[in-house]
DNA sequence: CGATTACGGAACGTATAGTATCGTAATTCC
DNA sequence: GGAATTACGATACTATACGTTCCGTAATCG
């Protein structure tokens, strides 16, 4: 079930360039007609290239959308010293580039995807795991410098951090505005109350 | 652009039977083969009726899937005295029922659709905001009581709790088991810290 | 009983995923 | 430098599925 690439010393090397020109228009037809009316033709005619060569480097199309979506910018990680500056930052950065990507269309899209596509939920693990690995860094620091408690559990806590986000995303067709971060990140430090 | 029925009052009418048959497989499909995998042929298969009668009542398979999913149960209302408890009680029920449905599988997929897809979105804010509703009736009653204060933000209030609930059905393979309910609600009600 | 509308079934047109094959171009080995 | 090998863009092909259209039949109204 190994298909390694057996790595070639012979013949005609695949072309770097066309791979990057494929992921590249995979990523700007994403943003312009979003994902479910992608074609791999469509990408093969914006990036210069046959279907075959799109098909000889991805087995279908769900991967190539995976790699491309892995290349979009994720969470960055910011130290400011507090647990609520560090939120902030990284969400309010994030959510400014969020809307001018594909992002905002390809992550519901992939993320529906996924349920009924073992082989994609594999892919799309990992890279959905490094997305999130900033926010638990700043969690970590908060826990070490006794801002938050030690037995916390740090993937609940980021859920509640990052789940308003999420669900405007996915439950309403809402734009995700960087000045939502501000009461989010307040209400989910200080609780409802 | 309004497309009434304009119900005509001669003729054959249309077969309720036929109306139930065709949501009731188009559900069993959902939850059977997923919502990329459902086809048309084959809920008109299940239900026993011809692909025109489907089309006849619904202009194309995303409007379908919708009302199907419309029929599913959404959360319920529970007045335990307390916000915590409702909102236990609320979560539990529903995620209780939550894996033996096709809620995990097309909720995500209608989720992901109705970014590229207006006429569908229309259609889907309203049972969106339905199911919405007790989890904000019962954030009212907890204002109501002074358990929480006046000036608070419901809509963010609702989404805190749930967030973590969508992130996890959205980011992760997991199933949503009612035993994380109690951690993330008291996690939501007494914040971070 | 005649007009009208819906019925299940089947054929059809179109679009697209994925495969296969073409002649050509790039690279390695001898 | 030439043969072998692999990738290239292009095109034709198969299979599937949406959505439309037609068929003869069934149900309902006037």
């Amino acid at each position: 079930m190994t298909t390694e690439p057996e790595s070639p010393t012979a013949g005609r090397p695949r072309s770097e360039e066309a791979h990057q020109a494929i992921l590249d228009a995979t990523l700007s037809l994403l943003q312009e007609v979003g994902f479910s009316a992608l074609t791999v033709e469509g990408v093969a005619g914006r990036a210069g290239v046959g279907k075959a060569t799109i098909y000889r480097r991805w087995p279908s199309k769900l991967p190539l959308v995976v790699e491309a979506f892995g290349q979009l910018p994720g969470l960055e990680d910011h130290d400011t010293g507090s647990l609520a500056g560090d939120l902030k930052a990284m969400l309010r950065g994030y959510l400014s580039a969020f809307n001018d990507s594909p992002l905002a269309t390809v992550l519901p899209s992939l993320a529906g995807e996924r349920r009924h596509n073992p082989q994609l939920s594999e892919l799309f693990e990992p890279v959905m795991a490094g997305r999130r690995a900033p926010l638990q860094s700043a969690l970590r620091r908060a826990v070490e410098r006794g801002e938050l408690p030690d037995d916390i559990d740090l993937r609940l806590a980021a859920d509640l951090v990052v789940g308003p986000i999420a669900v405007r995303l996915f439950f309403t067709g809402a734009k995700l505005h960087p000045d939502m971060v501000d009461p989010i990140v307040d209400l989910a430090l200080r609780g409802l109350r």
